[in-house]
DNA sequence: GCACCCGTGACAGGTTCTGTCAGCAGCCCG
DNA sequence: CGGGCTGCTGACAGAACCTGTCACGGGTGC
């Protein structure tokens, strides 16, 4: 491994971590002993790359650098693109559109040869063809992102028709399920709501009470879920 | 003068030129040998950087090794995280850190610092565990991309052992299931082969005897499957 | 044909890089 | 406070890399 390359792939490696990096797990990752990485780290701050370093904590690269990110490798557009036509398979038409236009905006700031790359990447998600009709997570999206209080009817496994006020925080997209974790005002308690099974659905103007931020802790610990890699 | 640092002020000269520079002007410029500018332009070029350099003329920086700025909307957004979650749980740990690396880089490349937006999208793919444990995938997409044909050896369903050799055309990602779409050399056809069956995979460095993208196209066409949209 | 220029190979000498070992200091947590 | 973890630095030897020089092939533009 070169040392210029492992330079830009530590900045790579650095990049978009929230939490701090130690130099131990990047000597492994880069395949090379932890003095060296130390050194590099030098040669990083050297260039003005604003990289801090915590003893008993790790490395951390603060937002706005002078180094800008490269292109993308054929490896993350694989990425890209595989993950791009899974959602498009997963019965939200807007987020699909949304999915190709992201793809679009990428290809052209992608020189010609990775253009080809984009279309003609052998990765494919078959689509799923067994999800029952559903109310449109478009909706249901907004809502997370906006931290509003949706007003459902729902029908339980049962069959009982309830009206409820929920906060949703998560939405999982299982196999042929969509799942909407939220907390249900009517029970004062997180729940699960299938989103097949809402009946009736509006989109309110009134924010949360918490962050949507907060919630999704409240939500883990509630689901005794790790945190988020 | 530091190779590396040599570099970016190598990139640096060229970004913003739009007539090309020939290389013993860069010599020059930076104080070293005309020898060394064609080495570092070498190493520029594997590093990814679209320098075309033409006889007679100069050296040129086409667009697109930096990343330009990009703006994605919400939707956009979600959608690509959306995505690479979903691609970080299918068991392929280079595709998975990819999918990181290419999120990261969207993050830095956006005029706002999106990291925020991009690690709180509410929307989730969990992972399925039940993937069996296979071959590393990242060969076979490295076959796949180089269009290069892989020596396998496979237990069909009735257990019989098979060494083949094939050309891989398409990776599917279903449910728990790697299914590779290839010409089979034995078979004199088109075969499916599980991810999870292969028990010995090799990359080879013999090419397809034609583009993996007619080959897909026949492919498609014996499965009886319409165009991708 | 000629002047330029990119591109490549070989080679020797010097520089840099890397891993190992050792030690110091700061941060976090119990 | 102490222990564990981690950043940081110095020294050193061997390996790896880098650099300039020379030579040659082949393409471009005039």
């Amino acid at each position: 491994m070169n040392r210029t390359s492992r330079l830009f792939r530590l900045m790579d490696a650095l990049r978009g971590r929230r939490r701090p990096v130690s130099a131990a797990r990047l000597a492994e990752e880069l395949a090379v002993s932890v003095r060296t990485v130390y050194r590099d780290m030098q040669a990083l701050a050297d260039l003005g790359a604003p990289i801090e370093g915590e003893a008993g904590v790790g490395y951390l690269l603060r937002a706005g650098f002078f180094l800008p990110p490269l292109m993308f490798s054929e490896e993350e557009l694989e990425a890209l693109v595989l993950g791009a036509r899974w959602v498009k398979g997963q019965g939200d038409p807007a987020l699909a559109r949304a999915a190709d236009s992201a793809l679009a905006k990428i290809a052209t700031a992608s020189p010609q040869d990775l253009r080809d790359k984009l279309a003609e990447t052998g990765l494919w998600a078959p689509r799923f063809n067994g999800t029952p009709p559903m109310p449109d997570l478009a909706l249901i999206r907004a809502a997370i992102r906006r931290e509003r209080k949706l007003a459902i009817s729902y029908v339980d496994a049962a069959g009982e028709q309830t009206h409820r006020t929920i906060w949703p925080v998560v939405l999982a997209f299982f196999e042929g399920v969509r799942l909407i974790g939220a907390w249900c005002e009517l029970r004062g308690d997180f729940r699960h709501f299938r989103a097949d099974r809402i009946v009736r659905l509006e989109l309110t103007d009134i924010p949360y009470p918490s962050s949507r931020r907060a919630l999704e802790k409240d939500w883990r610990r509630a689901q005794r879920l790790p945190d988020p890699a």
